[in-house]
DNA sequence: AGACGATTTTGACCTATGTCAAAGGAAAAT
DNA sequence: ATTTTCCTTTGACATAGGTCAAAATCGTCT
């Protein structure tokens, strides 16, 4: 049956972080809930605080910010067979209200647990723990080499660089969002891709 | 006796971001070696696995890394009154070699704990491992932030905002620092000070 | 105190990227 | 199929901040 793949599926990658047994895994799953949303479905808004975590099963989801300015700023991209677990991480840890939005950007189908069960799971389950420590190790690490990027390469370099590192994206997400995530305006990009 | 204030002042540290009892902190703080260096010591080279972190009691130390134009970008900056936890987190996490460097900006006098050490409580101490939570925590909100500043705020707003927020940076960084953490040219930073 | 090196300031100029506006294309709605 | 709306491209121009060089100031060492 079908939301038995998308468990399965779970399961799989829950495995890539932490070394948990069948026992624990099904211990974990219950508490993820299956939904599934239409293309461009705001589920996270500003001033809003977080309290899901999502797993994508299929899809693509962004989570992003608003400047002063009303320009979009994409922070991170899930996709369904890339960094598929997330969420907008500040305000799940802190609890406080949102300054990020979360978007899906194609039909999605999304496993989800909420915080109070995600932390239950902190405190039951010394694997989740360590699970929960290697989300936010790979979290900090990506948000490391983005300030990297953003600092010491050109607009060019940048977009080089996800052509060579995540083709996937530039062939998923439209130039108005892939633009908004290399922190480039869409003209500079429409530019840079015709050089 | 001196060790003994630095190792009190470390202890109230912990106790900020985990509930440990007065036993967990005796069995955490004998593994802190304590150093002092004078000032411009580099404790980290690009290339080196960083397997120390850091409790700086007294001075001031930064953690950078110098683009492919030979110029130095300011990731964190400790103060024994601010951020006085940390290390080079990235290498320090993956043991990979460090792409960053860290090194005291003033004489310093700090704990450190081996990277085998803080692993092997982590496995033993229940309570350490939230610690270790909370610092990733707040490492990521810390990521965070910045990448939200550099991309919506021009150089002036990112110096009124340490200005606002941090004046103690200002007050204790040469501008050949300030204006690497700021991610703007000292001549920039010199010419914005003066408007 | 004097001198050397490092840091900061100032000036003239340059460039990558942003801004604004308009025209084309593509996709979705009717 | 046609209209409407959104997305992308192109053009002309503006500007924040970078670059390079030189002068001024500060700190440190003897």
């Amino acid at each position: 049956m079908y939301v038995k793949r998308m468990i399965d599926k779970l399961k799989t990658v829950l495995k890539i972080f932490a070394d948990f047994d069948e026992d624990e895994l099904d211990k974990i799953v219950v508490y993820f809930k299956q939904k599934a949303f239409k293309k461009n479905t705001i589920l996270l808004k500003e001033g809003i605080i977080c309290n899901k975590f999502y797993f994508i099963y299929k899809g693509c989801v962004r989570i992003f910010f608003i400047d002063k300015n009303g320009y979009e700023k994409t922070r991170y991209i899930m996709l369904d067979n890339h960094m598929n677990l997330g969420t907008a991480l500040t305000s799940f840890i802190s609890q406080n209200p949102s300054i990020e939005y979360i978007e899906t950007l194609e039909d999605t189908e999304i496993l989800a647990i909420d915080h109070s069960d995600f932390y239950h799971l902190n405190n039951e389950m010394l694997n989740w723990r360590l699970f929960y420590q290697r989300i936010l190790e790979m979290a900090y690490s990506f948000q490391s080499s983005r300030i990297e990027h953003l600092v010491t390469l050109t607009a060019k370099q940048r977009y080089n660089n996800v052509l060579k590192e995540s083709p996937f994206l530039i062939q998923r997400l439209s130039n108005r969002i892939l633009a908004s995530y290399l922190d480039i305006r869409e003209e500079t990009l429409s530019r840079l891709k015709s050089k």
